[in-house]
DNA sequence: GCCAAACCTTGATTCAAATCAAGAATTACA
DNA sequence: TGTAATTCTTGATTTGAATCAAGGTTTGGC
């Protein structure tokens, strides 16, 4: 599953993929509502996910504010603790049972010294995440709530058939009756 | 002054500064009011700024939204146009005279390829960048008009000294006049 | 230094989304 | 499969930011 996508990546060679594959050592598995990560810890890995749906999101004392969603297929983490070894503001909870691989940060951290191809993957990955977030961050500025609905619906349409849409609701910046009223 | 900022970079020799700085070829200076570039165009450059503030936006048939500001001794393009070298929704408007720097695309592509240690303080910068941006995306989702004009007061408390309020409200999603209202 | 343009402030009013509330539907899992 | 917990929907009401408006201030450019 992993393996087939990273195949896929024009990047790598059949040699890169087959250094790369062993270190995503760990294998979780999460039951809905646990948490892959706790504001406070400091994250160590990158997480692959092969099944489930999980939230990252920052919890406030007034409500949770909910930055991203994960599902096959994707990678998770958070972020600005893996990047910066600080205690990590942001929880991941498993909104189902939810299986996961996962490389820590120093594997990931040595096979970008070793392989400089493993270093322009993961900076087009990050290319890739920055130009998503700027997009987002128009999104989170539309005054309209439909507005913001309508560009989720275009750009992640699968996230509705994934995720309550409570913690959708949160993630656009409306209640849940908001969200219902408009849907 | 590039210069200088250069050679605070734990990671660069001085033998990559001397490399580097040539390539900063182009030297614009814009009036208040011009364009780096319009919303259509492909973003060519990265551009450093020396002296001046700029602005950078979504303009839409309601209103501009403003994703991002520039002032000295900091980066600037559009990014999505930039990396993926398709037209920009973004346009960079100096909001007063403005000098910069620029390297071209290419160029930078260059020296990551010669010099390995670019391609890795690109990474760096684009890790700070995305650090950022989840901050950004936290402030943009407080419901309080108050509560995201103190995170940013507290971020970049210098921009209020560089760019007109009406610039800021936008950036904080809220009109000018509730933004004079809570200061 | 002067003038026009741009920007900021303050007040009155409107309106759309939040809140409050309660019942219906769906989902988890024992 | 049955039952409790969670999530979703719909309606009534409140509220706070947007809008509209007008006067004052600052700034840019000649």
């Amino acid at each position: 599953m992993l393996a087939s996508l990273l195949n896929q990546v024009p990047l790598f060679t059949p040699d890169d993929v087959e250094a790369f594959l062993p270190l995503w050592k760990k294998r979780y598995t999460v039951n809905r509502g646990d948490f892959l990560i706790r504001e406070g810890q400091v994250e160590q890995h990158l997480y692959f996910v092969e099944s489930g749906a999980l939230r990252l999101y920052l919890p406030t004392p007034d409500e949770d504010i909910c930055v991203g969603f994960a599902y096959p297929n994707t990678l998770i983490t958070s972020f600005p603790s893996l990047v910066t070894q600080t205690p990590s503001l942001y929880c991941i909870q498993a909104l189902r049972r939810s299986e996961l691989l996962a490389i820590s940060k120093t594997d990931f951290d040595l096979i970008q010294e070793k392989r400089p191809v493993f270093g322009k993957f993961w900076r087009m990955e990050l290319e890739k995440a920055l130009v998503g977030k700027i997009e987002r961050e128009v999104d989170l500025q539309l005054p309209d709530p439909a507005q913001r609905l309508e560009r989720l619906l275009r750009r992640s349409p699968h996230i509705f058939q994934l995720v309550p849409k409570k913690y959708i609701a949160s993630y656009l910046r409306m209640t849940p009756e908001t969200l219902s009223r408009i849907m």
